[in-house]
DNA sequence: ATGAAAGCGCTAACAG
DNA sequence: CTGTTAGCGCTTTCAT
């Protein structure tokens, strides 16, 4: 706090110039050992540290990287984030969170302030921004990984969930234990993934001919939104024997919804989320779900990124696959 | 992306120095109204941003704030976060976020990274290093604020909750309710509010005259391990009509030992959890559970910071009390 | 193996 | 009102 130190101190210190201990603080070219020693030595008296500010703007780099994400206190975002820091730090990277709140004003500002500030690369989770503004924006940076949306690779690496692949399988289990009516609960019209989940589950319904349009269900992604919504279709008289979220905590809003209007789940209503949040196997009944690892997709945005940042490499899209977890909300299969 | 642009570019665009392009950007002397329109067109149609890394080393000042968290996967820190975030903004700051996993050696990294990286003041939430190399650390920025440990006002701001008041007013509600052999479900000893709110229970227990060590339960701090730890004291006979955990995941788990066991909950067992988190009401039965405001602590966080940061002013430390949220798990109190 | 000079992109301190 | 001269603390030439 006091006087902030400088490489100047050091090397007046140390009896040799500025860029004597530059080499020894970075392991550049060659210093005899006596005086790296020394120099090594003033600074850990000193208690030295190099100005991180100073050299980035010296080396244009500063072996920090970003990370946008929408909505930390959706525990999906939470897990990726430490994925991601996990990632970064076993690359000698420094990872920075930005949460944006699902706003897109506040995403721009998130990109262009972790680009002033010179981080070298940014992967940014689920994007609101139209394509356009988003690719210039990501220009400012050296590198960048998009997760949830397609981009060239020229512009972006980029990891993708197959949503409608989930939906399908939960379906196909679904109807294997002998669920004829499911309903689909969507999140907001404006979370893409939302979309592309209702459009599988109406395909599939088409496909099999049992698409009823009364059995789409949309309520805003809380969980008591959920609960309200699903009561409401309950006390108009909707009958359905499954129910597939948009995602887990709006599942355990349809789980007391279900609950309380004394309908037995799985009995009378199989139910199935997305994401397996920490919480879902503590529900009742512990909730089956759709889930990737969100750890594995942070620690995947980030080698992607660090790929692109150190090497030429471009990877094609890294597509992942949702599985099916099973637990009690979902009944047994028949024999 | 391609040629990164200075000042210098745009200067020579518009004809005028640095200086006036600076002036113009940053509203500090004057500048004829003329120049300075000519200068922001210039700006705007090189689509020039300024660098943040030169303007710090410059001015020593970034705009920045880092927070640190333990453990972003706790719901509670996420909350704390988001309110961080939003004061943050609120203020005309950035703020990155740093998560630490509970490790000192990532706490230390983290916090000599954002001084490195020029970040005007952090909030440390929950440290886990010694206040001797806590506060040096700390010492590296112009302002900081710690947050779950009293520090002296010289070294940082300090936010704190009252643990044991917390204790106590549950305890209180659950013997005016006819609970009689209150059980503490303890996090790991690491946690020095765990430690705070067991000496609360326990003094709570010998001032009554009830008190049992059998009572006393310990668990890491996750709902398997909760699990585990409940079922098995169960079996072996315990016998306890109400349960403290040390936070909501672990009471998460309790419940569903509870559950497993043919234990009803509050019937035979009253349960109160810790933090509020989001999925606590949506737990089967609701969960009753203690709380302070996450979003709240981040917003007084922030603005602490931000008070200690541009004025002089040195907020005493700020205790907060928990309040009892009263849910399905604790029975209703007697007529 | 080491040092001196120049410069990263910006703002501060003076001129005029 | 505007331009010039110096740095901020570090790394990069290029000498030596």
């Amino acid at each position: 706090m006091l006087t902030k130190m400088t490489m100047a101190d050091v090397a007046r210190e140390a009896g040799v110039s500025k860029q004597t201990v530059s080499r020894v603080l970075n392991g550049t070219g060659h210093t005899s050992a006596e005086t790296a020693a020394r120099v090594q030595r003033v600074v850990r008296d000193l208690g030295y540290r190099p100005s991180g500010v100073a050299r980035s703007l010296a080396t244009n780099s500063s072996l920090t990287l970003g990370l946008i994400v929408p909505a930390l206190d959706n525990p999906y975002y939470a897990e990726v984030a430490q994925g991601a820091e996990w990632a970064a730090w076993e690359g000698g990277y420094n990872l920075f969170l930005s949460n944006v709140f699902h706003d897109a004003a506040r995403e721009v500002a998130a990109l262009e302030s972790l680009g002033d500030r010179g981080a070298d690369g940014v992967i940014l989770d689920t994007p609101s921004l139209p394509d356009a503004q988003l690719f210039g924006l990501l220009a400012n940076f050296k590198a960048a990984v998009v997760v949830g949306r397609a981009v060239p690779t020229e512009v972006a690496g980029s990891i993708t969930v197959d949503d409608a692949a989930g939906v399908r399988l939960a379906l196909r289990r679904l109807v294997a234990s002998g669920r004829r009516r499911p309903a689909f609960l969507a999140g907001p019209e404006r979370f893409a993934s939302s979309r592309v989940r209702q459009g599988a589950f109406v395909a599939s319904e088409r496909a099999r001919g049992t698409f009823d349009e009364a059995r789409l269900l949309k309520a805003d992604a809380t969980a008591e939104a959920s609960c309200e919504r699903v009561t409401a279709a309950v006390q108009r008289g909707l009958t359905f024997d499954a129910l597939l979220c948009f995602n887990d905590v709006m599942a355990a809003g349809a789980l007391r919804a279900l609950r309380d209007a004394g309908i037995d789940v799985p009995g009378g209503v199989a139910v199935v989320g997305h994401d397996d949040i920490p919480m879902a196997p503590w529900l009742y009944p512990p909730l089956s779900t759709l889930n990737i690892s969100e750890r594995d997709l942070g620690v995947a945005a980030v080698r992607r990124l660090l790929e692109r940042l150190n090497t030429q490499k471009r990877l094609p899209e890294l597509v992942l696959h949702p599985s099916l977890i099973i637990r009690a909300s979902t009944g047994p299969l028949p024999e």
